[in-house]
DNA sequence: GTCTATATAATGATAGAC
DNA sequence: GTCTATCATTATATAGAC
């Protein structure tokens, strides 16, 4: 074998742990509060390294971030099915650690290099997606409803959780926002 | 008269101008990418008079936009009332210049000095009055939903507007998203 | 493939003259 | 009450040695 493949000498391991750091460091701060020194200590690499492999900050973000940003694996199913799913998945109050492109998207959308990236990220790979999945009249209307509720739950749970919500109330969100998401996906 | 109330010498009228430009510029860019210098020009002012009536930039960011970050105008009438007017003027495709706290809010909300004060901000003038304004079980539930929808909302029309939505869909997202807010409200 | 040293360009803030 | 000049800090990015 040529390399071992966690040796400080290998590009393709160095840049894996950039992009792990840099999902974490965009996640916690957003596009502006992060910054390449901080994402270079957290990988454990040289600053210098990040400008090698990714050209750019805004480099690095692309490959880090936007793949990330996708609804489409939680659409499968019936609607019961997605609308139990997302209701199950979006009033959440576990700890917020870890990667969440849709919290860097919040967190990064005022940028103005990193925002239009995003919004046609979203548009793309999260608008069209729940569009086209629907069936009967005014999809676009119901995809909208759909996913600005989403987004206003990201803002609330995994963004500002500071403010708590306890088990009763979280369970009967749960329920109602269930009922409105299958309503909206049924048509 | 001691001194004419638009004369450069005044230091009321000048902190005045000061406020007017710094919303327009918190509106635009978030907290992070407003700079005092594009305020004080737009403002037509000294850069220094922002630290001199207003201490630093997060003094004027509190003056500027905290005060405006109130949902509590908007809730009053019948739920019928509120659902209709909150549907009118959150599903908006208008021009998006001016100056609005819940887009300076998503667009500041990561910086680590502003993000804290808008979250509080947000709660006691915000999500507070919503709760209370609203009648029998599950009040947080209700209000949470609400909220949340309306946050969405935000996103969508005033922070990426540039994906359109035609007349149709529009006025179909109307009468959905009145119909759910009516019901989150009537409990 | 990785490092040291540095260039360059912003930023928020202030001292002190007028 | 307002201005000029400037400081101190921090950011992204790069040249070139190892």
């Amino acid at each position: 074998m040529k390399n071992a493949s966690n040796g400080s000498r290998n590009a393709q391991a160095t840049a894996e742990r950039i992009l792990l750091a840099a999902q974490k460091v965009f996640h916690e701060k957003g596009y502006d509060g992060a910054t390449t020194r901080e994402i270079a200590d957290r990988a454990g690499i040289n600053l210098t390294l990040i400008n090698r492999y990714f050209g750019s900050k805004l480099g690095l973000f692309e490959k880090a971030v936007l793949p990330h940003l996708d609804l489409e694996p939680l659409l499968s199913g019936t609607p019961s099915d997605v609308a139990q799913r997302l209701a199950e998945l979006y009033v959440d109050t576990g700890p917020k650690e870890g990667f969440d492109a849709f919290v860097v998207l919040v967190r990064s959308i005022a940028n103005p290099e990193a925002g239009p990236l995003l919004i046609r990220r979203l548009e793309d790979h999260a608008l069209r997606p729940l569009i086209d999945r629907l069936e009967g009249p005014n999809k676009e209307a119901r995809a909208t409803l759909i996913a600005t509720q989403l987004a206003g739950l990201v803002l609330r749970f995994r963004i500002m959780p500071q403010i708590p919500l306890d088990g009763q109330e979280r369970e009967a969100l749960k329920q109602r926002l269930e009922a409105n998401l299958r309503e909206a996906l049924e048509g």
